[in-house]
DNA sequence: CTGAAAGCGCTTACAG
DNA sequence: CTGAAAGCGCTTACAG
């Protein structure tokens, strides 16, 4: 049985409201009653139920976060990012680990309601129908991570998918290359999926590089598929000189399906990933990326969602964080390389 | 403003009492009274308050989960079995991520306690005094996954690490290495740091095998300790021709400054790491692994909670899982695969 | 500065 | 089969 309020009043001989008024920090106790609650507190190892507190105060500091792969670094990252955050403004997280599973989302969303959080953190985009009802029905606050879904009344704090792999691949074909293969993710996605294709596909056009059918393929964002795409790719023959690839993930598979045939990355196939996840540093060749500021990204998210709870005003539709492009080895040009250390000699 | 259950009895035209009956599936309500309130409760978008539930019915389905480190593939992986687990079970997580953060981890545990959690995960083990008699004072169960402190009273789900790590080392010395460095972890935890360090030293030491100072470092399991401390190694000259790092992450650390030091892995030198984490199949070479059933390990440490919860008899100590060596290229001797090669032509 | 009472939104005996 | 009432453990006007 928990001690309760009431058994400590009575054991310091005082009133449940004072007890109370000792816990909530008010003014007006007398210092020698505030002491005698204080230590009987200590003495019975009582802790306030905030289940009771939250249904009088109707405020619960819970948020709730809906992550697609807790197993994935970049999320789990995000979710680091998010809990600090949250945890700092004395709020705490409650986390479901959808993987691929709608219904579980569903639930979820009537669990998080049920609990009456304060807010909700979604980290995906395949919102369906039923979904997306849902959330505009709840009046608690919901915001989007690193993803935006179709619908425009959500908001999402996200980089410029668009502008970033246009970018990237713009990169690559300043570098040089003229057939340059693209791993997609999935095209029912909006930010990851479509957005990241249309960057590709208009750089290309832009600089007159034109599209080669057996180099464009998607993938699911993670390592293996990565792998598998690139050995279509390569056993289409006449593969691209370089490979740009929407996820760190897939990038690591292509450069090791690229290696597995006996081929070098950079010099045969240069590769870039998407992300800026804790790999790029860690694979051989490292891994040159667009990278997303995860970190960042977490904690806006949250400062978001706090002012949105408050009752702020809203920022006026997403919060687009910046992208930024770092090179590492496995686009480094030899060319370029040996242009570094003569100029390096030079100085 | 939130619908509540006295609303829908209004509008539906029957007593609270019968909406709660109708909520929670009991018998004895007439179908068409049934109907009526299943109908009120959809057109109004009821969601009962499990804040006020959880008051009076005295039970809160949440658990707390305290992760050392959430962007940890190894953590990461464990906490979404957990998740999985309990969420089948109508549980719902309540996490902290404490980065190193010992006053956090307090705070949180009291948070679980106002919360009024029915069960505790903890997934490390540096343990204070402070947090000891917490753990001990309240009636909540605890149980510890993939960590063991030293308090013998705590129940912990893990591998036996002293013999996991004996096993690894003797490994390595049936496949001919003479000289065998160790890249330790924390010699304050006992799990991960003393106990994988004895296993190394009695196998060396069963096996005739010298223990060479330079050869027996200590890092913190992550990749850039398994970095440095290869690269220091390495520097005091004639090097092991086998090193097993009690970390995945510190085993591609250490891979990845072998390879920057122009030394082979595995024809210079071998590598085993420890845990199983999907980096394994990942690098280049492929990383042999003592791997913990990591999966399982998270579902495990709910299943037990959820007995502790329900107030079984809790299993008669520590809940040991097995361990398995997972032979991938980073250990395979050129002879062995020879070996290997020629066994198949011979079939 | 202190306390009695009402109320937060439910569930659960109890009575009918 | 249905409902009035008490109670879960707190906080918060209100009165003194």
């Amino acid at each position: 049985m928990q001690v309760k309020i009431k058994d400590v009043a009575k054991m310091a001989g005082v009133s449940v409201t004072t007890v109370s008024r000792v816990l909530n920090g008010e003014k007006y106790v007398k210092d020698d009653l505030k002491a005698k609650v204080n230590r009987v507190i200590e003495e019975l190892g009582y802790a306030p139920s905030q289940i009771a507190r939250s249904l009088v105060r109707k405020k619960t500091n819970l948020i709730g976060v809906i992550v697609p792969d807790l197993t994935s670094s970049f999320y789990s990252t995000i979710l680091s990012s998010i809990e600090e955050r949250a945890s700092a403004n004395e709020y705490h997280l409650l986390v479901c680990n959808i993987s691929e599973d709608i219904d579980k989302e569903y639930k979820y969303l009537n669990v998080f309601q049920e609990m009456r959080v304060e807010g909700i953190i979604i980290m995906h985009e395949k919102i369906n129908e039923q979904i997306r009802a849902f959330i505009h029905k709840i009046n608690t606050p919901v915001i989007f991570s690193s993803v935006k879904p179709m619908d425009q009344k959500f908001i999402s704090v996200i980089v410029d998918d668009y502008a970033a792999s246009y970018d990237a691949t713009r990169y690559l074909i300043e570098q040089g290359h003229e057939t340059i293969g693209f791993i997609g993710g999935d095209m029912r996605d909006v930010t990851s999926g479509q957005n990241r294709y249309s960057g590709y596909r208009n750089a290309m056009s832009d600089f007159g590089k034109k599209l080669v059918f057996e180099h464009i393929r998607f993938g699911d964002y993670k390592v293996q598929s990565g792998y598998d795409q690139m050995k279509e790719m390569l056993s289409a023959g006449s593969p691209p000189s370089a490979v740009f690839a929407v996820s760190d993930d897939m990038a690591v598979g292509a450069i090791n399906c690229i290696r597995d045939h006996n081929l070098r990355v950079p010099e045969d196939i240069a590769i870039i990933g998407f992300d800026g996840s804790q790999l790029t540093e860690l694979v051989r060749p490292t891994l040159t990326s667009m990278e997303q500021p995860i970190h960042q990204m977490g904690r806006v998210t949250m400062d978001v969602l706090l002012k949105l709870i408050a009752g702020d005003t809203p920022p006026d539709g997403d919060v687009v964080l910046e992208h930024r492009l770092v090179v590492r080895e496995s686009s480094r040009s030899q060319e370029r390389q040996a242009d570094e250390i003569k100029g390096l000699e030079q100085e």
